[in-house]
DNA sequence: AGTCCGTGTCGAAGCGCTTCGACAACCTAT
DNA sequence: ATAGGTTGTCGAAGCGCTTCGACACGGACT
């Protein structure tokens, strides 16, 4: 284990001399600067993590607290999981990963300690019991998702109301009168996560505003629970021509349902998905889309989070514009015979 | 921020003893022990994970190096870390989320920095770069998944080999002579990951024995490069009555387009999955399958970590058993008429 | 010539913890 | 009673780094 007191050694200078090398946070003329620089790649010298954070009191660690539950949403998580890491590391931040699991209790270790500069935490509940143990902190935090109350917290997430809005107005133009809404699993309203009911919302009111009839189910993913789902919106509402999906894992069985029960997409009903462009692109029928942007909202919490420890940036909600994208599962609502 | 010295001080004891309560290396009277205990409790002390690392040189810290690909396997990569996580919490680790993105130099930086006191490997190529780094260090790691060699190594993975010759095994007892294997993207296979490769090998040695005929062709996910390579089999092998589906985004494709084609399932033709529990239930029929046991494997290769940690646990490979779940989308070959 | 300032370097203190050796106090066996 | 062993506690020395103040030096001013 090379420590820096060898690399000063090595290079014929005294330790703060390295350490500035290092920091940049004071000038240091160019030659020596390179004689330094020389000896740290001959001695393959990494500063050490623990003494640097001791020193310094700033770990240059960010903490991501991923939620628990495997079942739901996987594929966003993960990409998001993926992008927070990658951008940390163009940032010179690690990520350490948290589950739910410990729920409040980590956000207390994980400050207390020191252990991460500042955190992440996705899958924010409306009434999110982490909520005041971060506004009584000031180790700076990011949300992704959107808490009923924003006060005092920085907050990214796709704008999920006009996402239901946009995907109302896009089958509304097409000349649907009656849509369906599958939404996400029953446990997803009740635990409120606050993106469904923000979707639902922005459904509803402007599906008021356009003069359309909305159907509003939650549905468990999987084959068993959409075909149940379906049956009974088709049963309450037969002249249903548009379907919003806004559960990835009933997608599929959807698509397979409609087209068993003979009615052709986008002939006979159109369907407009909420999901990962992924997912969009490799369905049976293309779907229409509104993409949630997993990366970017990574990304983008990431980089507003360095903002804040850099000093720069203040609380703020940043709501990512949704983009809707055609695709070949909507069409011309069919005339009525 | 409190401090040892002021946990000691409110306790009326030394440093030092605050310290063995905590490490529990020295016996403390119970007396002593209850005291500072309480002290702990009332001034709300977390240890400061730098000055520890820095004095014991153990960070308590797991790094998880994750493929930095979102598009493949990426649910059983999610429940693996998570299980990574979870386990590590109980034993008193934290976990470090690196990218593939750095490549080797992560592992260098991570163990030259002492950032993390061991890590795990996902996504193990067969002639994987970072290995020979992982046998030039004295810091314990463990893999999951198999390269070509394993000396001096940990590993952990479920026994593709016995898994490939269980779906033949099954689907060559019920009478099925043609069996095709759609198999995972091409890339896959280009990039020599283990599992995909050691998956077909048993597949092959064990039709040989069967004296069953076996097709392979990987397989991208999707509806389109489903049907494409579908298409292609039953053209070369019309007899074909039995597949195996290695890849979890092509398993729906291909059951939509078996069905498509008027061929029932299992009447006219059996399918098994290798894929997550969660995928064989929620298919359109219920997939028979071999199960890919994510967590359970994020859980063992979290143990034998630890165990390598505390100074027990020797190298070794651990491959965990496959199980063959009969559902519904298997049955008797559809005899010859 | 003397003063002032900016630049580059160094020494030393200290971040909060672990751990080693020392030692007082007590208990047991002689 | 005395030697020998436990048991519980303490003090002090670091772990490897950052950072502050000091200072030496040379150039640009009066």
């Amino acid at each position: 284990m090379v420590t820096l007191a060898e690399v000063a050694q090595h290079a014929g200078v005294s330790a703060s001399t390295v350490s500035y090398v290092l920091s940049g946070k004071r000038s240091i003329s160019t030659g020596t600067r390179q004689r330094v620089e020389e000896s740290i790649r001959e001695l393959g010298y990494h500063p050490n993590a623990g003494a640097r954070a001791l020193a310094s009191s700033r770990s240059n660690i960010i903490a991501l607290m991923i939620p628990l539950r495997t079942d739901m949403y996987v594929p966003v998580m993960m990409e998001i999981a993926i992008a927070v890491a990658t951008t940390a590391r163009t940032h010179g931040y690690d990520v350490l990963l948290l589950t739910g699991e410990e729920g409040p209790d980590a956000v207390r270790r994980v400050t207390g300690s020191g252990l991460a500069d500042a955190m992440i935490l996705m899958d924010v509940e409306l009434d999110d019991e982490r909520l005041p143990l971060l506004r009584g902190t000031d180790q700076p935090s990011v949300l992704i998702g959107l808490p009923a109350d924003t006060s005092g917290l920085t907050c990214v997430d796709l704008d999920f109301r006009a996402t239901g809005a946009l995907c109302v107005e896009h089958l509304a133009k097409l000349g649907h009168r009656d849509i369906a809404v599958i939404g996400e699993a029953p446990a997803v309203y009740e635990r409120h996560t606050g993106f469904a009911e923000r979707t639902l919302d922005g459904l509803r009111s402007r599906a008021q505003e356009l003069g359309v009839r909305l159907l509003h189910r939650p549905c468990d993913g999987g084959y068993d629970a959409m075909a149940v789902t379906l049956a009974r919106v088709l049963d309450e509402r037969p002249s249903t021509t548009g379907f919003v999906v806004q559960n990835e894992q009933a997608v599929e069985p959807l698509l397979a349902l409609l087209r068993q029960q003979g009615r052709a997409i986008p002939e006979d009903v159109s369907v407009v998905a909420i999901c990962p462009e992924q997912v969009a692109v490799q369905a049976s029928v293309r779907l229409t889309s509104v993409a949630i942007p997993a990366q970017e909202m990574g990304r983008h919490a990431l980089e507003r989070l360095v903002a804040k420890l850099e000093g720069r940036g203040e609380d703020e909600v940043v709501l990512i514009e949704p983009e809707l994208t055609v695709r070949a599962s909507t069409g011309p609502a069919p005339s009525v015979s």
